[in-house]
DNA sequence: CACTCTTCTGTGACCTTGTCACATACCCGC
DNA sequence: GCGGGTATGTGACAAGGTCACAGAAGAGTG
């Protein structure tokens, strides 16, 4: 549409998705504070998403979409086996980008792993030639990028020197701690458990039995109370 | 120094580096098409490097240096548990970057692994600064850092896999095949088998006697000398 | 409440893998 | 041909994974 009128453009009013998107970012420290043009170009181009919990957004074996920045919720990413055992190999949480996403996009191959929402998902959706000229031109989106490539490869190695060399009852005792509420609850199957660890659901219900035996968890069904934290946390640095 | 004779910058001749470096990546053409400003300045600022074989490049724990890009040779990446026992994270070969330097680097960790030379290793070594502004400005630097990456971390994954659910006969018969030369020999101790497989020396030598015993390879004091490539690869499949 | 259906948990038997201890066997240099 | 270091073989046992199946705990229904 051509304007006859006046010579001045008149600057666009920001959508209502540049608002949101500002609102959203604002939370996080490391991005917000980004303000040169180029990342605001990126930002320009952004689109909030909201997903709801339990939804497969990638699968192993996918093409890519989207640079993805997670807002609230997360996502988990999982390795699963032909015989139905599964391995939990990180979570995007909060503040964290899918960087499984830019790596398959950019080197042109197809998810090694699939990925599920677990919390309703707020996050925001960056198209791919976009995220290029951002990594291009903004320093500060650069350095996000590559600060979270780092942490996830160390992430990565962690996790195949616990599945290599770690001892089961250490790994879930580590596993129960970390992920109890503050009443020391977890509010999950053992099956569940289970593909958290990459192991058979059995293994967790004999070794979940002994820290029963020995008094540092109560069992029920769907729900472990952790009732001695000190004595299971003893035994994660001198196990018996 | 100064040239008053003539109003023309005559060029600089290429220093030895360049020429060097120029001659070594030819052999790449995922770099050696580039032909980009930048990239040639990030060129410009490389500098070769030699490093005998059996050298720790880095080790896990330490910070970080260069962005190094390998020629020829290779580098080992590897984990070490405290009780002795190592598994083989991936090779760094040539044609490929070590993304891990650049992603302690840019994430401001440590490393989470070591690594050695295997061979007499020839690489080109970027500062940092060099690397970042080659980011920025080379599009095909991009998308070859990216592209590294990707195949690392698509590796990372298989590896979890492997360790998780494979069977300890599937990958060693896997490893045998991959690693024999063209007369189906492979050169290696037990021990140095395990350390790849992230195992145990006894069960590569149990397992190696089981293959003897079916009459698919042939034992000798450090060597391998595969006797039924064909029966192996099929129990790859059908494993019984 | 009684009954069914589904999901979750417990357990024994057995196999594979990892650990420990120790016995051989092989190669190299002298 | 004789040590000494390195590589391999093996038995016994512990830990973890697989299979089969038995109960137990909720959820829903009439």
């Amino acid at each position: 549409m051509q304007n006859k009128d006046n010579e001045f453009k008149v600057p666009e009013p920001p959508r209502l998705d540049r608002v949101v998107i500002d609102e959203w970012l604002s939370h996080f420290p490391e991005l917000s504070g980004l303000n040169d043009p180029v990342w605001q170009k990126v930002l320009d181009s952004a689109r909030p998403v909201e997903i709801p919990a339990g939804i497969t957004v990638f699968r192993d074996g996918d093409g890519c979409q989207n640079y993805m920045f997670v807002i609230e919720g997360s996502v988990r990413v999982q390795k699963m086996a032909e015989n139905g055992r599964e391995i939990v190999l990180y979570r995007v949480s909060a503040g964290e980008a899918c960087i499984l996403t830019t790596s398959c996009l950019l080197s042109h191959q197809r998810y090694p792993a699939e990925g599920i929402t677990e919390d309703n998902l707020r996050a925001i959706s960056i198209p791919v030639t976009m995220f290029d000229e951002g990594i291009a031109g903004s320093a500060g989106f650069r350095a996000f990028v590559f600060s979270s490539y780092g942490r996830r490869i160390a992430d990565l190695i962690l996790l195949v020197e616990d599945v290599a060399f770690g001892r089961m009852d250490i790994r879930l005792g580590q596993y129960l701690l970390d992920s109890a509420n503050d009443d020391g609850d977890i509010a999950l199957t053992h099956q569940a458990m289970a593909a958290e660890l990459g192991t058979a659901r059995e293994v967790v219900s004999r070794q979940l039995k002994e820290f029963e035996r020995r008094g540092w968890v109560k069992l029920g069904r769907g729900v472990i109370s952790i009732s001695d934290s000190a004595a299971l946390k003893d035994h994660l640095s001198t196990p018996v």
